[in-house]
DNA sequence: CTGTTAGCGCTTTCAA
DNA sequence: TTGAAAGCGCTAACAG
């Protein structure tokens, strides 16, 4: 086991070397008016001298509150989730909150665990994006502090939360590739126990009404999980003779795992996806792209969060939804539309 | 200015229902041998009842030490650092520690503000990849808690470090290009501050004067900070009449930026430099990359900050210093050589 | 303007 | 096997 340490200066040691009490140090750190400016410059040398640091997890206990806010996430290497994150520390450091953030590192079942550890440390709130649809552990969560979901709707819970216009997004995006004339569109999408991945196939799914397209139900493929099952499905899907001649993905991944396909096929047809990425625009890929503000959804979330931990006292307000914008982007060439069928790649 | 929360049960509340001292309720939730099986089950009944959680933060004060250990990386949106960050959960959960994250968010002058914010928090130690060249933030903490470098070496502290094989790296990708017959290597560098800039400058020059090759000092531009600054750079260089036949990145923003200016002058060259990056394999471009283990990083400086703190009571080990390996990677098209020129794209 | 007292929730130590 | 007392470092509330 790992020894712990025992401590360096307090409080009291500040005071002593100053000639004050502790409670003088403390009114002196904290900025109190009611001290002497000759009492004041003594402490700060003192401190100064000392390396002296306050330590907060006593104020914390002292105070009845830590100053903290929990963010509970899946994957930071996803920039969607790192980018989420700077959104709320901008507005959590604003209101003078500290973030702690949990990673679930991609195991759904580690999330109970994380959201449990944040609560015995004591964060005044919590901002989660819920990796799988079981949410049981947010209520859990919930009888101790607020919690607002950021990108998933509650399941079953009363409480704020910030969404993606997903519904909107992917019928647009759709509706892109149907205008061009596209008639047969494969939809590749993440787990349909996602509140993403069923919204956004009913966008797709609207856009092919509207178009008066019936969509064709053995090119949709719902479960991917990351790039590699995503690629998988992608490269069998354009393998069969009456495969796709565009392709919709439901986020970042799916479209990583679809264009590693096309591009091992040595072939390329019109993709449409959410979430813009890195390099999208030189990829040479005719590509339409659902975007949106990732930092402004852990704004939102954070805001909505602060907002319910200054009501405390009072009547806690009904749940909030709070919705993020999108709005499609094009990359690459312009699409031959379908008649053109799989082109090889130059 | 925002409320504080009270608090719920305490342990005292769950001896009360139990009918047992808190005393007791501690013993039974550290797993002490010394309780009854029946009053242990009282107690577990209470604590469920009340939904009770330890409070770690009071726990912390009482135990002296918080099980924390703090982590301060520049830009979590990088996977560079993503990853560093989940090689440093992966060893510190492993011996029971949780990670604070503290993203400086690309501000150098944040982080002596991170890093003292994280030691009033009470973290047991740190570890940082620190954004600038000024290290003395650093060697304040060192008063406080051990402090453990990642991907900088320590510029006049006495701490230990995990360090990539940077001058190896770049010796060995420029080496590459000059086999293939370049001659024109442009460089495309961080500010010369940062150690990883130099040391790969290092390479890059090693590899010529292994090859008996001449840098041209007009193709070295350092004090590339983003894509942004580096595509701006490489652009002028390409419009030059006696540009580069190859280009060398030392990261992945800078090969961003890089490729980006490439793709907007509708031409190519080789391009060689640090860290792989998603989608590298379907560019298309013909790429030299050095790519490492960012994850190993994390694990391996964790490793040495835990260490050091089982060490506490001993002698402090001296400085040790541990690098992770590098390997290049080929991806795109066989380089056409320098005869070829600039190539327009397809 | 400054100090004393008490206690946040927990656990170590000692006693029963 | 259990409990009482003391105190980790800090600060609100009340003196002086």
């Amino acid at each position: 086991m790992t020894a712990r340490r025992g401590g360096g200066p307090t409080m009291h040691d500040v005071g002593k070397l100053a000639q004050v009490s502790a409670m003088t140090v403390s009114r002196v750190l904290k900025n109190d008016p009611g001290v002497s400016q000759a009492t004041r410059e003594r402490v700060f040398a003192a401190v100064d001298q000392l390396g002296y640091r306050r330590n907060e997890t006593a104020r914390s206990l002292r105070l009845g509150g830590s100053g903290m806010i929990g963010l509970v996430v899946t994957n930071l290497a996803n920039p969607f989730y790192s980018r989420l994150a700077l959104g709320v520390q901008e507005v959590a450091t604003e209101y003078g909150f500290r973030v702690v953030l949990s990673n679930s590192a991609e195991q759904v079942e580690k999330e109970p665990g994380l959201v449990d550890g944040l609560i015995d440390h004591q964060v005044e709130g919590l901002i989660v994006v819920p990796a799988g649809s079981r949410q049981k552990h947010l209520a859990d969560a919930m009888r101790h502090v607020p919690v607002v979901l950021a990108a998933r709707p509650p399941a079953g819970l009363d409480t704020d939360c910030v969404l993606v216009e997903d519904f909107h997004g992917a019928r647009e995006a759709t509706a892109s590739l149907l205008a061009e004339g596209h008639t047969r569109i494969a939809f590749l999408g993440n787990p349909p126990a996602l509140y993403t991945g069923t919204e956004r196939l009913r966008g797709f799914w609207a856009a092919h009404e509207e178009a008066g397209v019936e969509p064709d139900n053995t090119l949709i493929r719902q479960g991917l999980v990351d790039a590699a099952t995503a690629e998988q499905a992608a490269a069998e899907l354009l393998d069969r003779a009456d495969g796709p001649t565009a392709l919709f993905c439901t986020n970042n991944r799916i479209s990583h795992g679809a264009i590693r396909a096309l591009h091992k096929a040595g072939t390329t047809i019109p993709l449409a996806g959410f979430d813009d990425f890195e390099l999208s625009d030189v990829l040479g890929l005719p590509l339409t792209l659902v975007s949106y503000d990732a930092d402004e959804i852990g704004r939102q979330a954070a805001r909505l969060l602060i907002d319910r931990l200054d009501q405390r006292d009072g009547q806690p307000p009904a749940a909030r939804r709070v919705t993020v914008p999108t709005r499609v982007i094009r990359h690459g060439p312009p699409s031959a539309g379908p008649g053109a069928g799989p082109r090889p790649l130059a």
